[in-house]
DNA sequence: ACCGTGGTTAGCTTTC
DNA sequence: GAAAGCTAACCACGGT
């Protein structure tokens, strides 16, 4: 996932809000919308995921198996990243572009 | 998350695979893409939750604070959840629709 | 429970012990016996709970709404907990003993 | 564990009960008590093997090694008692003793 | 008797 | 380096 879902906090003139004992209740409230969108939006991809697994056994597939299949390819995709990282970092440290 | 990501398998007639020992290649790839690219999705909304956390947490807000209400709201949400279900199971249990 | 089970180790002179590669056989295996020591009492309890289980649906009870009660009355339980633990911890957020 | 801490239901003519819909609002609150109390000790037995983990592991032995000596002696028992049950059976199958 | 589901537990990651 | 939260594997139970 190239492009963050994050957004900036926004503050909205219409809301009451209580802030107590220096604590900005709206703030608060909008850190706890933000977090409970996401957290909700990733248990929806979880369940997904689990769909595919699902209809994957239904086709034949051992899930086992499948994971780490996942988990290695996961690792190969990591490992090829950092070697590229190094690279960078070795061709900027020489100075080269 | 209301709607489903998950999409039908769409064979590909372009694509070569190689069935080995039965196991579709083509299929077994498509159900490889399919999860890593949602993993890659719930992985990029983990990063923003922690984002959000840390936003919080640079404005002042305590971290495990924040968690703490986070997870009790939760807890409110899946006690209403099953509470429901408990009633459906006991009109059930003594035979009613 | 609120008691604990747990004993200090207690070396025995009698008892041949065998130390490898800097290991001691015989704490190695007073750890490995008090432990499944209480695993097997822990699983004589499971057991003792389904035996419970047993008994009331013999009496006409439907297991699994029973098992929902429980699970309900764990949660009101734990949130009680978590959310003392929860002023505690804004408690301490904002600096108060 | 040998002995087993179940016992029978002991009604208590000096409680108060409701019986709805034909359900003995008394024997159910005995089920649930003896449930609960059961399962608090069984995480009090899980809290304890916790410690002898930690223990041990203080001491320099490697956790995740333990828990796998654990398993592997338990399939071992396990094992053998399957074996002996079937040495068993075959006997009174043919009429021994 | 098997499968699917839900609960439990262990391992990993991240935080302090 | 310890502690906690999150995730994934395992297991056992109930239903079909």
């Amino acid at each position: 996932m190239a492009e963050s879902n994050v957004k900036p906090f926004q503050p909205n003139a219409e809301e009451k809000t209580q802030d107590t004992g220096g604590v900005s209740g709206q703030r608060l409230r909008s850190y706890l919308e933000r977090i409970e969108r996401l957290e909700e939006e990733k248990s929806g991809l979880a369940d997904d995921i689990k769909d595919i697994y699902a209809e994957a056994k239904a086709f034949g597939f051992d899930v086992k198996t499948l994971r780490q299949i996942v988990k290695l390819r996961k690792m190969d995709t990591e490992k090829r990243r950092e070697a590229d990282e190094l690279l960078d970092l070795y061709m900027s440290a020489i100075g080269m572009e």
